[in-house]
DNA sequence: GCTTGTGAAGACCTTCACAGCA
DNA sequence: TGCTGTGAAGGTCTTCACAAGC
């Protein structure tokens, strides 16, 4: 049985619900109640969970200590993750020294420039390496997911050396469409298409 | 008739290599070359566009300057948005000194902030005002959407203060779960939960 | 000849509704 | 009684495939 994509997605949303519940002081919830903080339906979250396994009961909901284990198992959150980062300028710089990937377990442990006039400095505790020894920093450093941060111009050569080094996960700061093989992951991080999807129901239909 | 979401989404995109295609000199193009570059299937292109209007000609293609001069009135591109941010802090700053948004037609014309101790500093040449008179200093800058970029812990009660204030759009940085009436059009940006569902498909699944 | 625009078909995802169990 | 887990139904989105038109 294969899971569909949109579930996989929705599963970090339900475990950072379950786990402000936990923290709230809340031990137990049902699927309505999470649905309605979710703003998604009980059925869709039982759905989804049932895609993975039994961890409800029947009467009672579900065992927040417990279900949220169980997630961050299935997610793989169990563990830590080596982050690295591709291009530090103001961008990456802002990203790099955002407080709140080390928490979920996601270490940035290696950076990269092109900019031989920025290699070298340090950059929240990092030293700032040649684009050019990209593959084998990555390698050396043991990196399972990257975020690129570079000029769009650049944006797809970076990736392609991703690519061939055989990284399975990207998140990608520039604003371009990129193509990468199917067993390639890429999320992209872009505000201006959030802004230019909106505006469309921001603007009254012509009546020309 | 009305237009899937998901369609409305896609359109930015198109959009964007669309005025890249006309940067490199290309004229004319067709939905299945649009597609390879976008990575999507010609028949989508083809269907997407069809909900607006006939903009190809048959054994030709579309016409590029015309198709994107189409697509931006459709999504009210034509025109400039007022846009506020909410929160400058670390990542507030990043967002307002972020050069993208302007050439797009999005400008920065106010900000705001809860501690009184930045308040009435400058940043990217606004004055930062108090959060407590968000809804006033909206209203006197036409502003249409809005940037959150708060502390998780207060974002939920900016964003009732922007519904009151009747804004329709917010583009909420925030890691929470947020919610607002259907009216109201609210796009995270959240890179943890994007690493999150990643990590699923780095993950080899258990066999136990 | 080549490519669009589009009904129809198909795939995928969500919701319903209820048996089964605590 | 109350809520889960889940087949079946329903809805939405994508793809097919071809008539129409440049």
């Amino acid at each position: 049985m294969d899971v569909p994509e949109v579930v996989v997605e929705r599963l970090p949303r339900y475990l950072r619900s379950l786990t402000q519940l936990l923290q709230g002081g809340t031990e137990v919830v049902n699927s309505q109640q999470l649905g309605e903080l979710l703003q998604v339906t009980s059925a869709q979250i039982r759905k989804d969970l049932s895609y993975f396994g039994r961890f409800g009961k029947q009467g009672r909901g579900y065992n927040i200590r417990n279900l949220i284990e169980q997630l961050r198992h299935i997610l793989g959150l169990d563990r830590t993750w080596n982050v690295a980062l591709v291009g530090v300028g103001r961008l990456g710089r802002a990203i790099i020294s955002y407080p709140g990937f080390q928490p979920e377990g996601f270490r940035v442990v290696a950076c990269f420039d092109a900019d031989s006039s920025v290699v070298g400095q340090t950059v929240g505790g990092l030293t700032i390496q040649p684009t050019s020894d990209l593959a084998g920093g990555l390698a050396k450093e043991h990196v399972q997911i990257v975020i690129v941060a570079v000029p769009s111009a650049h944006a797809q050569e970076v990736i392609d050396v991703l690519v061939s080094a055989g990284i399975k996960s990207i998140l990608n700061y520039a604003p371009v469409a990129t193509q990468v093989p199917p067993d390639v992951r890429i999320r992209n991080i872009d505000p201006v298409l959030a802004f230019q999807s909106m505006t469309y129901y921001l603007t009254p239909p012509d009546v020309s």
